[in-house]
RNA sequence: GGGCGUUUAGCUCAGUGGGAGAGCGCUUCCCUCACACGGAAGAAGUCGUAGGUUCAAAUCCUACAACGCCCA
C-alpha cells in the first residue's frame, strides 16, 4: 500500500471544494424512487431568495444534512429536496431600491416590466444562497430545486386557491387588517411584531349634546361629559362612539346619549359593550371602527358607520376634516395642540404599549380597514391540531407542541392578498359587463355567466407563505400524482427554528392534511436561536452578526460544522462564539494527526487480514468494546435529534481514549518485531478509525471523506460506506476493567512522579504491592505500556524486569530492604506503590509529607460523607440495595487508600 | 396581563433522584520519532434565593428574584 503521507496539518481549502464538485458530479445527493428501498425525505425550509447564509441558517442546513447523510448511509433512499421562495416584499424591495438608484419607480417601469426586471434580479443573484448551501457541504438533492415562483408551482398555487374559494374557505371582505404604509400592502396578523415601546395615554372630555344644549339654556350649570383614555388621539376624528361596560354603574345612565365629538363636531353614540374593560383607563373607550380591530368588532356588533381617516401612505384624508394632508404623527400633535386649547385634554400620562411593527420594514402598521381576500382558517386548523394531539406529527422537543395548540386553537382567519406586483397574481377576475367574479385555475377569455370578454384580473398578489405552506408537496408535482409524492410524502422531518412554527410549520399542516389526506412531515425538530457570545440576537443593526462564510474560511466547514452541531441541545437558545470554533478546529487537526500517524505505519499493511480473535491484545478488545459503546450512544444521540450529545461523545472518545491511550498503546507492536502482533494492531487502528470517520462523516464531511479515501480497502465515497452498527460481541467488560485499571495506574504513577519532581530520565525503580492475584497479570500483561506511558525510567533494583509487582504481604521484608531514606509512595483501590531513587538521592521526606496529607485530606472528607450515609439506618434500609452496596464499596476502596497513606505516612515519621 | 425558557467552575454550557462534569481560559512542566492546532500535572463551584417532598435533591414540588422569549 503506498499511502502518500498526509501533511503536517488539515488544510480544508483544496479538500472541501475538490470532495464537494465529486460528489456532485458522481450523482451522489441524488435520490431516486426506489422500491428497494425505504424512504427517507427532508424538505428544506426554503430560504427567502434575496438572502444570504446566515448562522442560522448554517446551523439548521447542517442538522439537516447530518440526519440525511446519516440516513443515506444507513441505506435509505435519502431525499433532501432544497429550493428558495420568492418572498414577495422582501425581493419587491431590493429590485424597488435598485430602481431608485437610477432614479426610477416601479409606477415608472409598469407592472409587466417591473417583474421582469425581478426575474432578471433573480437570474442574476437568485442562486447566492444556494452556492452558500453548497458551501456548508449539504447533500440536498439539487436534481429537485424548486423556486415556488416556478410555472409548476405556481399552477399548484392557482388549484389551491381555486379549491379552497370553491369550498368556500376563501372570501372577499372588507375588513380591518394590518397595513405597512411603507409597503404599501396588507400583512397577516404574524408578519406584524408587536414592541413595547414607551408612550402615553391621553385623557380626553367628549361632552354630552344635551349638556351642551341645556348649557345654553342655563348659563350657570355644569356641562355633563365623558372622559375618554386613548393611545391614538388622531384617531379620534374617526370616532363613531363612545363605549362603556355594560355592567358599569358610573356610566349605566349615560348609555344611549349622544356625545358631540370635539373638533369634529360629530354626534356620537354612547354604546354598552361587554368589550369594554371597566378597570382600564376611565372605563370608556372611544370606538374608531376603522382603525382598531376591537373598534371594528364592536362596530359590527352595534351597526355603526365606518370612517376611514387614512390615507395608503398614513397621510390623513379628507375625512379628517382640518387635518387633512397632515401624516399621522403631525396629525397627532395638531389634534392634541388643538384638543388642549378647546379645553377638551384633561390630562396625560406615561404609558407602555405594544406597538405592531411591519416584519420586513419595520415601519408602524395602521390597523387599517380595506377590502382583501382571506382565508377560513378554523376548519383547517382542526385536523392539524388532531394530527399533533394523536401523535402523528410530533415535535421535538415536545414542549413546543403547546406553543402550537395556543396558536392554532386561537386561530384567525389569514389575510392572504398583498397589494404587491411581486407574487402570484391572484388567480380571479371580474366581469366589466355583469359584474361576475371569476375564480379559475387558467386565465378566462370570457365570462361563463354573460359572455362579456371584458375581464379584469384582481389586482393584487397572494402572501408569500400562501405558496409556501404547499411546499412539501408542490415541490413534487403536486396537483400530479407523482410517483415522487407517492413515495417520499409524508416527509420524515421538518427542521426550523421556533419563530415561523406560526407562519409555516402550522400552515404546512394544514396544507398538507387538506391537499394531500396526510400530514407533511413526522418529525418537526425545533432548533433554538443562535445569538452572540453576548447572548443578543444577531442582527446587522447591532453589528454583531458572525457571518459563517468568514469562520469558514479560517476554520474550516467542518470545524464549523461540528461547532454548531455540538451546541444542538434540545430546547435551549445557543451562544456562538468564535473561540468555540477554534477549539473544534484544533479537533479536526487532531483527527487528521491520529489519521496521519496510523496512515504513516501501513507500509506493506494487507487489507484483507483479518486477526484471530484469538490474537487480539487486551487493548485491542478495549478500544474495540469502547467504539462499540460509541457507536451506540451516538447513532442513539442523533436518532432522538441530540446533536449535541452525539458530537460530545465522538470527541471525548477520538481524543480521550483513542488518541491518548490506545494509538499511545500499539506504539510498542508497531515499532516492535512481532510481525503478526504489528499487522493485528494496525488491523484495529484501521478499523477504529474507519468506524470513527463513519459515524463524523455526517457532521463533517470533508475531512472525514479525505482520510478515509486513504484508508487500505476504501469504497468508492464514505458517504455511501454503511454507516456502523452497535455489535454486542465487541462488548468486553474483562478488557475494559483491564485498561481502565492500567489508566489509571499509570495516571497515578505520573501524577506522584509529577508532583515529586521526578524526571522521565532519571533512573527509578518501581514496586507494587496488591492483595488480588489478578493485578499481577494486569501488570505484568501491560509492563511495557505502564512503563512507556509513565515515562518512568525503571533501572533500579527491579533486575531488568520493570515494575515489580508482589503480594502486600511481603512489604515488610520488602521495606526492611530499602537502605535509603524512603520511597515515594502512591495509591489506587487494590494496589499501593512505591517509586525509589537511586542510592545517591534521597526523597525529600517534608514534601512527601505534604503530598500524603493533602491526598489524605481529601479522601478523609470524602469518606466522611459515605460513613455518614452508611450510619443512616433510614439509607441502608430504604434505598435500593445496588446504591448501598455502591456506596460500601466505595468506602472500603477508600478506607483501603486511606490506611495505606496512613501508614506511609507514619513510616515518614509524619 | 397570559404562557414558556434560563439561572451549575473566570467564560460558554452538559448533567432530571444516590460519587459535582466538559470545552475554552488560568497555573506549573515539556518542541518526547501523529499532532505545540500538541503532551503531562494542577487550581477552581454554598449547582439563583427561601421553603417543602424524600433515607437521599443540581435533579421533583411551591414561592420569590433576575434575565430572555412568545402571545395579547
Amino acid at each position: 500500500m503506498e499511502n502518500e503521507p498526509l501533511a503536517k496539518a488539515y488544510t480544508h481549502q483544496d479538500v472541501e471544494r475538490k470532495w464537494y464538485d465529486t460528489w456532485l458530479a458522481r450523482g451522489y445527493f441524488h435520490a431516486d424512487v426506489d422500491p428497494d428501498k425505504k424512504p427517507y425525505s427532508i424538505v428544506i425550509p426554503p430560504p427567502n431568495v434575496t438572502g444570504s447564509l446566515h448562522v442560522g441558517h448554517a446551523f439548521n442546513n447542517t442538522l439537516q444534512d447530518i440526519v440525511i447523510r446519516r440516513k443515506r448511509m444507513q441505506g435509505y433512499a435519502a431525499m433532501w429536496l432544497p429550493g428558495t421562495d420568492h418572498a414577495g416584499i422582501a425581493t419587491q424591495n431590493v429590485v424597488e431600491r435598485e430602481l431608485a438608484k437610477e432614479g426610477k419607480t416601479r409606477q415608472d417601469l409598469g407592472r409587466e416590466a417591473f417583474n421582469d426586471r425581478v426575474w432578471e434580479w433573480k437570474a442574476k443573484y437568485g442562486e447566492t444562497i444556494i452556492n452558500q448551501l453548497k458551501l456548508i457541504g449539504c447533500s440536498c438533492d439539487w436534481d429537485r430545486e424548486r423556486f415556488t415562483f416556478d410555472e409548476p408551482y405556481s399552477h399548484a398555487v392557482r388549484v389551491v386557491f381555486k379549491t379552497l374559494y370553491d369550498e368556500g374557505l376563501i372570501y372577499r371582505g372588507n375588513y380591518i387588517i394590518n397595513w405597512c404604509p411603507r409597503c404599501r400592502t396588507a400583512l397577516s396578523d404574524i408578519e406584524v411584531e408587536h414592541e413595547d415601546k414607551p408612550g402615553k395615554l391621553w385623557y380626553i372630555k367628549y361632552f354630552l349634546k344635551e349638556s351642551a344644549e341645556a348649557q345654553k339654556a342655563e348659563a350657570q350649570k355644569e356641562p355633563k361629559y365623558i372622559t375618554v383614555a386613548t393611545t391614538r388621539p388622531e384617531t379620534m376624528l374617526g370616532d363613531t362612539a363612545v363605549a362603556v361596560n355594560p355592567k358599569d354603574e358610573r356610566y349605566r345612565d349615560m348609555v344611549g346619549k349622544t356625545l358631540i365629538l370635539p373638533l369634529m363636531n360629530r354626534e356620537i353614540p354612547i354604546i354598552a359593550d361587554a368589550f369594554v374593560d371597566a378597570d382600564f383607563g376611565t372605563g370608556a373607550v372611544k370606538v374608531t371602527p376603522s382603525h382598531d380591530p376591537n373598534d371594528f368588532d364592536i362596530g359590527q356588533r352595534h351597526d355603526l358607520p365606518q370612517i376611514n381617516i387614512l390615507t395608503e401612505d398614513a397621510i390623513l384624508n379628507d375625512k379628517a376634516g382640518p387635518y387633512a394632508g397632515l401624516e399621522r404623527y403631525a396629525g397627532r400633535e395638531a389634534v392634541l395642540k388643538d384638543l388642549a386649547a378647546g379645553g377638551w385634554l384633561v390630562k396625560d400620562e406615561e404609558h407602555l404599549h405594544a406597538v405592531g411593527h411591519c416584519y420586513r420594514c419595520h415601519t408602524v402598521v395602521e390597523p387599517y380597514q380595506s377590502l382583501q381576500w382571506f382565508v377560513k382558517m378554523k376548519p383547517l386548523a382542526e385536523p392539524a391540531i388532531a394530527a399533533v394531539k394523536n401523535g402523528t406529527t410530533v415535535f421535538h422537543p415536545k414542549r413546543w407542541e403547546k406553543i402550537y395548540y395556543e396558536w392554532m386553537d386561537n386561530i384567525r382567519d389569514w389575510c392572504i392578498s398583498r397589494q404587491l406586483w411581486w407574487g402570484h397574481r391572484i388567480p380571479v377576475w371580474y366581469c366589466a359587463g355583469c359584474g361576475e367574479t371569476i375564480v379559475a385555475t387558467e386565465d378566462p377569455t370570457v365570462c361563463p355567466k354573460c359572455g362579456g370578454a371584458s375581464l379584469a384580473q384582481d389586482e393584487d398578489v397572494l402572501d408569500t407563505w400562501f405558496s409556501s405552506w404547499l411546499w412539501p408537496f408542490a415541490t413534487m408535482g403536486w396537483p400530479e400524482k407523482t410517483a415522487e409524492l407517492a413515495y417520499f410524502y409524508p416527509t420524515n422531518l421538518l427542521s426550523t427554528a421556533f419563530d415561523i412554527i406560526f407562519f409555516w410549520v402550522a400552515r404546512m399542516m394544514m396544507a398538507g392534511i387538506h391537499f394531500m389526506g396526510e400530514v407533511p412531515f413526522h418529525d418537526v425538530y425545533v432548533h433554538a436561536l443562535i445569538r452572540d457570545a453576548q447572548g443578543q440576537k444577531m442582527s446587522k443593526s447591532r453589528g454583531n452578526v458572525i457571518d459563517p462564510l468568514d469562520v469558514m474560511a479560517w476554520s474550516g466547514t467542518d470545524a464549523l460544522r461540528f461547532t454548531l452541531a455540538s451546541m444542538a441541545i434540545p430546547g435551549r437558545d445557543v451562544l456562538m462564539s468564535e473561540e468555540r470554533v477554534e477549539g473544534n478546529r484544533h479537533f479536526v487537526n487532531k483527527l487528521w494527526n491520529a489519521s496521519r500517524f496510523v496512515l504513516m505505519n501501513l507500509d506493506g499493511y494487507d487489507a484483507d487480514y483479518v486477526p484471530a480473535k484469538a490474537d487480539l491484545t487486551v487493548a485491542d478488545r478495549w478500544i474495540l468494546s469502547r467504539l462499540n459503546k460509541t457507536i451506540k450512544d451516538v447513532d442513539a444521540s442523533i436518532e432522538k435529534y441530540n446533536f449535541s450529545e452525539a458530537c460530545n461523545n465522538t470527541y471525548s472518545f477520538v481524543w480521550n481514549e483513542y488518541c491518548d491511550w490506545y494509538i499511545e498503546i500499539t506504539k510498542d507492536r508497531l515499532y516492535g518485531s512481532d510481525e503478526k502482533d504489528r499487522d493485528t494492531a494496525r488491523y484495529v487502528l484501521v478499523t477504529a478509525l474507519d468506524g470513527i470517520l463513519r459515524l463524523l462523516h455526517p457532521v463533517m464531511p470533508f475531512v472525514t471523506e479525505e482520510i478515509w479515501q486513504k484508508l487500505p480497502g476504501a469504497g468508492e465515497t464514505i458517504m455511501r460506506a454503511e454507516w456502523p452498527q452497535p455489535d454486542a460481541k465487541m462488548r468486553d467488560t474483562g478488557a475494559e476493567e483491564e485498561i481502565t485499571f492500567v489508566i489509571e495506574l499509570v495516571n497515578s504513577i505520573r501524577q506522584a512522579k509529577h508532583e515529586s519532581n521526578i524526571t522521565g530520565k532519571q533512573p527509578v525503580g518501581i514496586t507494587i504491592f496488591r492483595d488480588d492475584l489478578k493485578y499481577d497479570d494486569f501488570v505484568n500483561g501491560n509492563m511495557s505500556t505502564i512503563i512507556r506511558l509513565s515515562k518512568v525510567n525503571c533501572d533500579i533494583g527491579t533486575g531488568g524486569k520493570g515494575i515489580l509487582i508482589m503480594p502486600s504481604s511481603d512489604k515488610a521484608v520488602w521495606r526492611s530492604n530499602v537502605e535509603h531514606t524512603g520511597a515515594i509512595n502512591f495509591v489506587i483501590p487494590g494496589i499501593e506503590g512505591f517509586i525509589e531513587l537511586g542510592a545517591d538521592e534521597n526523597v525529600d521526606v517534608g514534601d512527601q509529607v505534604d503530598r500524603l496529607r493533602k491526598r489524605l485530606e481529601g479522601i478523609g472528607s470524602e469518606l466522611e460523607k459515605l460513613r455518614i450515609k452508611l450510619a443512616n439506618e433510614q439509607f441502608v434500609a430504604k434505598a435500593s440495595p445496588v446504591a448501598v452496596e455502591k456506596v460500601r464499596t466505595k468506602a472500603s476502596e477508600l478506607e483501603e487508600m486511606e490506611t495505606k497513606l496512613r501508614h506511609q505516612l507514619q513510616t515518614l515519621g509524619g
